[in-house]
DNA sequence: GTAGACTGCTCTACACTGTAGACTGAGGCC
DNA sequence: GGCCTCAGTCTACAGTGTAGAGCAGTCTAC
């Protein structure tokens, strides 16, 4: 079987995905997806060569539903839009999201998103040269703070377990021990996009 | 055993270290440890709990490798050899270094170099009550840039695949065909930082 | 109308994973 | 001597990805 069937592709990636968000990527198991879909586990390597290809497949999925409707609006709502986009759709997918992160991206719905990013920082006036540098700076950005923050990467840190360890050698976390705790994640994401708009005006 | 011991721990993460940098994470098994260290496999428990445990404790490592001697330089440099040093990490430990964004880091090891990081941008100038988020808006990129580039997200996209891929659905990058390709991935690195520097200077 | 190819799937099997549980043998202490 | 703790082993189990063979049905060509 050296060509894949595709029928049932987006029936195996919905199952997929489904087990993922239910019960964690390491319950993401070739046989969990094939008994989901009322079939055999070998059944599912008609449709991916690999465990790997059904992951990508997953990437695939999630990038399609991120090109966000560009209506007209300025390219700096657009670049929020995205973003925004980006965090929601990690908050809905926390055990799948990371993989953004590891896979890269070259498939058709990868290159369409990074084009509507691309066009944005063309009509902010970024100097060609650079698009490519700031697309990359603001996507990992967000990848990251996304990642970040489903992976408990944040809250892990920022909660008082961190500023009681402000022991002899964090002097400057005792110094900010007031402002250790966030509580609106909401408004540091908007903080730090505000920060990047920064970057991007006038370049 | 409730208690663990700690003799032979660095001796084990050394073990599992060089597992993952020469074969990949995935290689990267409770019997591959224990073979490389002349043991048997459930021996290692006694030292840690479970397999996530000891990932821990090689993330712990890391970090360890992280802190930089700060002699008297100045907050920029500080903050540069930081983020330069994570970055020649990554490069050195591929497989493991992910692992930096997972599992969120509130070990002593990695509490000390945040408040490093801190304390860079305290002198800085940067508000105190800013400084927390400023730390992770860096922190989370240079993570995320590091992450993005040993697995390939960076190299993936940039190559010419992508230029070729500017079909009907992206024509900005059709325009910036001439651009996209980077052979200079210190130069953007630093061309990055000089960016972020000038969000910390005024704040 | 029947032979052959193709499709979609199943069954079996293998090597490998993390780890629970029970065990052994070697000191050290009273 | 009797006992305890420590460090490590051995066995076993349930679960993993996936190679390889095979099987029923449908489509196509003569």
């Amino acid at each position: 079987m050296r060509k894949l069937k595709t029928s049932r592709q987006p029936e195996i990636l919905d199952a997929a995905l489904a087990i993922a968000d239910e019960r964690g990527l390491d319950a993401l198991s070739m046989r969990a997806v094939a008994e989901r879909i009322g079939v055999t586990p070998m059944a599912l390597y008609g449709y991916f060569r690999n465990k790997d290809e059904l992951l990508d497949g997953l990437v695939g999925r999630l990038l399609t539903g991120l090109a966000p409707a560009d209506h007209g609006a300025t390219w700096e709502e657009r670049l929020r839009a995205f973003a925004w986009a980006t965090r929601r759709m990690a908050a809905e997918h926390p055990a799948v999201f990371p993989l953004l992160l590891f896979r890269s991206s070259v498939t058709p719905d990868g290159v369409r998103v990074v084009d509507l990013i691309y066009q944005a920082l063309l009509d902010a006036g970024v100097p060609e040269a650079q698009v490519p540098r700031i697309e990359r700076l603001v996507s990992t950005f967000v990848l990251g703070f996304a990642v970040s923050e489903v992976n408990g990467r944040f809250s892990a840190a920022s909660n008082e377990s961190r500023a009681h360890r402000g022991g002899p050698d964090a002097p400057a976390h005792r110094r900010l021990a007031g402002h250790l705790e966030v509580d609106d994640w909401d408004a540091e994401f908007a903080a730090d996009l505000a920060d990047l708009m920064r970057i991007i005006r006038p370049v």
